[in-house]
DNA sequence: AACGGCTCGC
DNA sequence: CTGCGAGCCGTTC
């Protein structure tokens, strides 16, 4: 299997080790999924071999162990099968290709914005020490709870699981509401933390210097669900949210000549709902191309879409990731910052509008139970030994995980075949194209300037064309000399 | 080195 | 007591 795959492939000489030993590791992951840390139901992402434990132990030859106990049972199982071969096997090879372009980072201009960062956290550390009457480490969970807790007295709203009072943002938000002046100062220092060290400090260091690019790790076999992680550096958890944030994005720019072409599919996982579903009034409202949650909005608040206030649409949102999670009434009071009774109703209210979403809710909680996993459409499956477990905690969080990964896992497989599909019509394209990164519902080009027009409608049909859902996928595209503006 | 707590992304 | 990840810092062993 290992030899006639790197055979097979297109790697040229220069690639040849890398790619190689992408298999290698793949092939490593796949056996330490199958055969390691004494787990009683053994799985790889797709796959539940019982009878392998006993390899676990041996110092055996992997190629081997996995011939004899991972092949034949994808062989079993069509869609399993159909999952290794058809999906992540031709992928390793785009993956490996990936991660040796590597993407262009602007060292200059994260030296710069780190500089800046420093001034700014030294003056917030100064106000902090002011307003709490005496120095103290804000980088430690410890120290803040001591002085907001002990020394302020300030309300303690939630704790951690360990039972320490929590310092996390929810809460330094809702202490900050409440008027409190050091919660809203020590907010705003850890998010500019968390931006210099991991960002403008740290990233510059892992620019490889013979390059000039960063050069991540994308792992096929580390999320339960088939998305891909990202690590040595994450190119996955690069900011966005806050303007601040975006300006590290500035600094992902396109080489001389060419621009950064980023394409997402829109409302990917809510349209794998109402596919799975077969929801009408959700289908309805993706044939028609509506905004998703003014529709939800408009339903649940039952007005008009039009009259949708920016309130109830931003409510409405809360609601559709909640049902995406698996979420409680609950978890949908915090989020939206009301009481659980109003929540209830909101759901309530919800599966009222949309029974087909209901009713595909309750029927995978109990395919769940029976089969004891659950799997995507196009046949990747993930075990939940927990379903049945007797603590009460436990069964609800891998029925959460069950509501879940279906469509997490769905919008796995469905971006995994649009980089196929991308990278065959580019080689037949004769465009200045390059896939440089893959953020889970998007996927960044570098394009040749002269090439980018045919390159973004070459690149949305084939990621539209990925799946056949009932209903249609959608392709937001960008351009510019980087990251933020390609956005 | 391992873990807890936190924050970044989709 | 909403799913899936990675990485940083501080703390503990």
């Amino acid at each position: 299997m290992l030899e006639s795959y790197v055979l097979d492939s297109t790697a040229t000489r220069h690639d040849m080790d890398s790619l190689a030993r992408k298999y290698l590791d793949h092939q490593t992951i796949l056996f330490e999924e199958v055969a390691g840390k004494g787990a009683k139901q053994l799985s790889f992402n797709q796959v539940a071999i019982e009878e392998a434990a006993p390899y676990a132990a041996e110092d055996a030859d992997i190629t081997l162990r996995l011939h004899e106990t991972l092949w034949p049972k994808l062989q079993a199982e069509a869609g399993l099968r159909a999952v290794y071969q058809d999906i992540e096997i031709p992928l390793i090879p785009i993956l490996a290709a990936m991660e040796q372009r590597g993407v262009l980072v602007d060292r200059k201009l994260l030296a710069i914005q780190s500089r800046e960062l420093a001034k700014r956290l030294h003056e917030i550390e100064a106000q902090a020490h002011d307003i709490a009457g005496q120095p103290f480490n804000l980088g430690s969970p410890k120290q803040i709870q001591e002085i907001l807790f002990d020394k302020l007295e300030l309300p303690v709203l939630s704790k951690t699981p360990k039972g320490a009072p929590s310092t996390a943002e929810n809460v330094l938000q809702e202490l900050a509401d409440q008027g409190h002046e050091l919660p809203r100062v020590l907010l705003e220092h850890r998010s500019l933390s968390k931006l210099k060290s991991t960002y403008t400090d740290k990233l510059p260091e892992q620019i490889d210097t013979d390059t000039g690019r960063v050069h991540t790790s994308y792992h096929q076999a580390v999320a339960a669900t088939g998305r891909l992680s990202s690590s040595d550096p994450n190119l996955q958890n690069i900011p966005i949210r806050t303007e601040e944030g975006r300006r590290i994005r500035q600094a992902f720019i396109a080489p001389e000549g060419c621009r950064l072409l980023a394409a997402d599919y829109s409302q990917i996982e809510l349209r794998i709902m109402a596919h799975l579903s077969r929801d009408e009034g959700l289908l309805a409202a993706f044939a028609a191309d509506a905004d998703i949650h003014r529709a939800t909005a408009a339903e649940v608040f039952g007005i008009p879409p039009g009259q949708v206030s920016g309130d109830q649409r931003r409510s409405a949102k809360a609601i559709n990731f909640g049902l995406i999670y698996g979420m409680s009434a609950f978890g949908l009071a915090r989020q939206l910052g009301t009481d659980r009774g109003s929540a209830q109703r909101y759901v309530d209210l919800y599966f009222e509008r949309y029974p087909g979403v209901k009713r595909y809710m309750d029927e995978t909680r109990e395919q769940a139970r029976e089969q004891g996993y659950v799997e995507t459409v196009f046949g990747r499956r993930l075990y939940l030994p927990e379903i049945r477990d007797r603590n009460g905690q436990r069964r609800a969080a891998a029925e959460r995980t069950a509501i879940n990964a279906p469509m997490q896992g769905t919008a796995a497989d469905i971006i995994k075949r649009a980089m196929l599909r991308v990278e065959t019509w580019n080689k037949g394209s004769g465009l200045g194209v390059t896939l440089i990164m893959q953020v889970h519902d998007e996927l960044v080009f570098e394009v040749v300037e002269k090439d980018l027009e045919l390159a973004k409608s070459g690149i949305c049909e084939a990621m539209e064309g990925a799946a056949e859902l009932s209903v249609p996928l959608r392709v937001e595209s960008g351009a510019g000399h980087n990251w933020d503006e390609a956005h």
